[in-house]
DNA sequence: ACAATAGTGTCTGTTAGACACTATGCC
DNA sequence: GGCATAGTGTCTAACAGACACTATTGT
């Protein structure tokens, strides 16, 4: 018996830091439903095209963003009758953290890189507790492994790299502890003689080892204390 | 324009312990293709009758079990076009947890309860790697939570349910150690007078507090030591 | 009494976090 | 020199794990 079509799509949250705050990109829909408003990228799946999921969503983010992520997992499937006035939708939800320099170099105009605390009011389908599921498993992932160096370009200070922890944990990190930690997982190597300069003591640049820079250290124990 | 269509799924790996074990559900498939091998529980969604995903993994599970069980959560989407040989398919895999006292009183007797370390040499699909992700998430997961319990009965004692956590993560646990942070939780309390006789001292048995019946909790630190 | 497992008390090495301190730039 | 931030040394409280010990049953 043939079952009724489920509307099957791929949706990338895309988190950069944007002036030191976590940012998501959104884009306008062109089409009905939800037509002019903000929504993540993402689009049918294309049987004929698409190998596998990934393939779908790297295609996708490709075509709204021009953007090949250095990060791309798999978050979660939102699937159901009621989230998509045309029918029964189950969108495979994918979700990518970017360099914003590496954003930059190849934006398409249309986007917007909207910090993730200030969302607009309105947003296409289910796709604010999209967000919201995207931000607690970059959270619950950064609490134990080295997986925010993603989003920092090639080069990057210790302070700096804390600071982003702190705006994607939410709260305040010891200064000894986030060091000992971060140069303990031996995934960072100091760039010789290379500082960066502020009107104050600078900062000893750092970047990801070679043989890091695909892979991802997780560490031993959590760099907050909350249980 | 008219996209090709995409087979919907929904499969559900359904863990339990059985003598000391880990096992998963499996059955027979009944129709082509893998007519007769080895897969999970599991088929299409129902677009006309499922109002959300879970009701759809619900609806599987009851069908071919008839069980209800106390843990489900999304595991993650297998998609693909190389997965089915009907064509490029989507299956949303959930994942369930259920004391074997509970599958025993329902269980249709098609059902096999294969440990997780003795699979058959074929299974459908891919269901095979899909099993191996379920047994990954139910490791990290324990390592720092109670999920454990939701295999266990209504009754048990911390020694027996030191051998599950030993099961599922694949190392012994220093008996102190488990029993103060198990205990630490809050969510264990000791049955009133109630022991667990063997050929030797009893063991002081235990249940789930009632307002965490369905709630876990999450401990603090690691059970095991390692990175 | 003995075997076997349940359960506890104590010690030790490790570590997170606090705090104080030093270092190094710009003004 | 003063200020601000980078980076380090040291102390302490907490805790995981090891080990030895006691407790309680059946045989």
């Amino acid at each position: 018996m043939p079952e009724p079509a489920v509307i099957c799509t791929v949706d990338v949250v895309l988190l950069t830091l944007s002036e030191g705050e976590l940012a998501v990109a959104l884009f306008q829909r062109e089409k009905a439903p939800f037509e002019g408003v903000y929504a993540l990228p993402g689009g049918y799946i294309h049987a004929d095209e698409d190998k596998t999921s990934v393939d779908a969503a790297l295609r996708v983010l490709e075509a709204k963003t021009g953007v090949k992520p250095p990060y791309l997992e798999q978050l979660c499937t939102f699937a159901g009758a009621d989230r998509d006035p045309r029918g029964w939708s189950m969108s495979l939800v994918y979700f990518a953290l970017v360099p914003l320099d590496v954003l930059d170099a190849s934006t398409r105009s249309d986007m917007l890189l909207c910090p993730v605390d200030r969302l607009p009011d309105a947003l296409a389908f289910d796709h604010r507790e999209i967000i919201d599921t995207a931000r607690e498993r970059l959270r619950s992932k950064s609490v134990y492994s080295s997986l925010p160096v993603m989003l920092m370009g090639n080069r990057f200070t210790i302070p700096k790299l804390k600071g982003l922890y702190e705006a994607i944990l939410g709260e305040p990190l010891d200064k000894v502890t986030f060091r000992k930690k971060i140069l303990d997982l031996g995934i960072l190597e100091p760039i010789e003689g290379a500082k960066e300069h502020a009107d104050n003591r600078p900062a000893q640049l750092y970047r990801v080892k070679r043989k890091f820079r695909t892979t991802l250290a997780t560490m031993s124990r959590a760099f907050n204390s909350a249980g």
